[in-house]
DNA sequence: ATTAAAAATGAGAACGTTTTCAATGGAGGA
DNA sequence: TCCTCCATTGAAAACGTTCTCATTTTTAAT
């Protein structure tokens, strides 16, 4: 029904080849050639055939954004949301397109069709592991890691600080004189979850304080999980008098819970989160945090995959973005 | 590089049609030459090739999630995010793959391959056209329009009852006694904006205030401009009680606003949002709000989109999800 | 055992481009 | 005017599938 390069080359009395050319690339092809065909490529309403330049060029100029499923769901998830856009500006920019799958598109049983292929590359996004990254490369898929860190050759993992950024978030509270302080973690991936336990415990460490176990707690990052943990913790007697939550989310939960118990934030209670989500900045008081460059890390993702489709050699690097302290008033 | 059909075809001994039966309609082969193929496959690490596929079978089982532009960034939007995530598992459900693009990509500059073609219908959402509803007709693209109502034959509009809301909103502040109600409007959509314009004037009526003009504004949906906007509202001498405003962002920021000026919520100001967007809950006082389906609202884009794509002819008509009145304690 | 019907398989065209290679035409230099 | 060279164009192969149609094999019925 709708008409190909073949319609437009009868209609201006050219070859395919020529039409072709007109509009990939108009420079091989005389102004007047180029007109003529435009003007015939209108009159019949055509536009080149995506698919079909896809198959004989071998590319698509597409990439693949892909959640990784226990993730579900992402878009709503307020860390990845920032990351997501960012990477959606930078292909745009870069003439590619976004594809949205969740992993289970890439692991069909046996021999069903795949999404891989309408793609030149894939972002891999949350909780990869090193299985589903070999298994792309294997098909000669470029592959990006994104806020997470994995053991494979030649990968490139963007991630943040990770580390640092507890360190940040615990010293800042033990300078303000706090030595009781609790742990809320939410149950991010390893590299994730075992870098900012980490940075809690060293702090405490440092400040010889040893780790009680009833003020570390291990959680689903909702803010109803984390408001039901939160009000646990502090009903005990010898209660914490901060509590370092590990993300954003969590932090709001826990200060509802504050909140509701009748402490006073930051007076009777400190908080603080990280991420610096858009909500940290919206509740009364607004929330301390961790700021994660997340724009960075989908813009750096999307360059770094798309100069790896264009040819350059992938060698095995994590990225860490910068962290930055945020102190608002819930500290 | 990587295998094809033919590959397989040979390994296993069939010929590439019954390789490719095996993979796309595997009913019309036996089972042992089921088992034999897929053997074949797997030793040499084959999947069907998506382009080729979509090529001769002139549908690509792809969908496009198409963002109005202005209304950029959306998955940051805390509206659009679960609206997304909704289509998002809808496709996947019905086997569908999601494609995101701005309105950039379906405008190229005469002749510039277009992302089109790679979709098999497009959900266009925001502040979507006419004009580009029809241009996308015009190559037989199947369309549905979200959170807009146009008046283009034949168009499927997925929309929600934004007077009817409004109403509600309006009838449950007047009904607790306030009369004088200043709105704070985001410059969203004609459709959306005037809907709930004129539930708020409507009401007013209602009740025989008149509509005073100092109280109505209409600002870019932030927070921030909501902030600076109430701000100015509520140091008026003859302030409004109560503040509907038209988004739930909109509500924080005059919340934040009120709370910084020392007026008590619910009691000296009242504030009603409309969305029920994830933060009104995590904000203290918890927000008032006018519920938007916002699951249905992806789900049936989606489906009927899919509909459209397997056949069923198109029909002009507006679905409105239906509202529903969420009091929590910011009135 | 024979035959009709049904199921499974194979051969090859078709999908709409890009691209290689060859052919054509025109400009500029002798 | 002739020749060379370069720019422009055309012919046709190639990309990896699906699907129609024809052929072969299997199944079921007599």
């Amino acid at each position: 029904m709708a008409s190909t390069i073949l319609d437009v080359a009868r209609l201006c009395g050219y070859s395919k080849a020529t039409v072709s050319r007109a509009f990939a690339s108009p420079e091989q092809v005389t102004e007047k050639t180029r007109q003529k065909v435009y003007e015939a490529a209108r009159a019949l309403n055509y536009t080149p055939d995506a698919i079909a330049r896809a198959m004989v060029r071998g590319r698509t100029d597409n990439i693949g954004f892909v959640i990784y499923e226990k993730q579900y769901p992402v878009v709503l998830n307020p860390f990845y949301s920032p990351i997501f856009e960012s990477v959606l500006q930078t292909c745009a920019h870069k003439g590619y397109s976004l594809f949205i799958s969740s992993d289970r598109d890439l692991r069909l049983p046996n021999g069903q069709t795949c999404v891989k292929k309408q793609m030149d590359g894939i972002i891999l996004a949350g909780q990869s592991d090193a299985q589903m990254v070999m298994d792309l490369r294997r098909q000669n898929m470029p592959v990006v890691v994104l806020n997470n860190a994995l053991d494979v050759d030649d990968l490139l993992c963007i991630t943040t600080d990770q580390y640092g950024g507890a360190l940040l978030a615990m010293r800042h509270l033990t300078e303000r004189g706090h030595r009781k302080i609790g742990l809320i973690a939410g149950a991010f991936s390893p590299h994730v979850y075992t870098s900012r336990y980490n940075g809690y415990c060293d702090v405490l460490r440092e400040i010889g304080e040893t780790i009680d176990l009833r003020f570390v707690q291990t959680i689903d990052p909702t803010a109803e999980q984390a408001m039901q943990c939160a009000s646990m913790m502090l009903s005990l007697p010898d209660r914490p008098t901060a509590i370092f939550c590990t993300n954003d989310t969590i932090a709001i939960g826990t200060m509802k819970a504050a909140l509701r118990a009748g402490l006073r934030i930051p007076q009777d209670l400190s908080i603080i989160g990280f991420d610096d989500s858009e909500i940290s900045h919206l509740v009364e008081p607004e929330l301390t945090t961790v700021r994660v460059d997340k724009a960075a890390m989908g813009r750096i993702a999307a360059e770094r995959l798309i100069a790896q489709i264009e040819g350059e050699p992938p060698q095995k690097q994590v990225i860490q973005t910068p962290i930055e302290l945020v102190v608002r008033q819930s500290t």
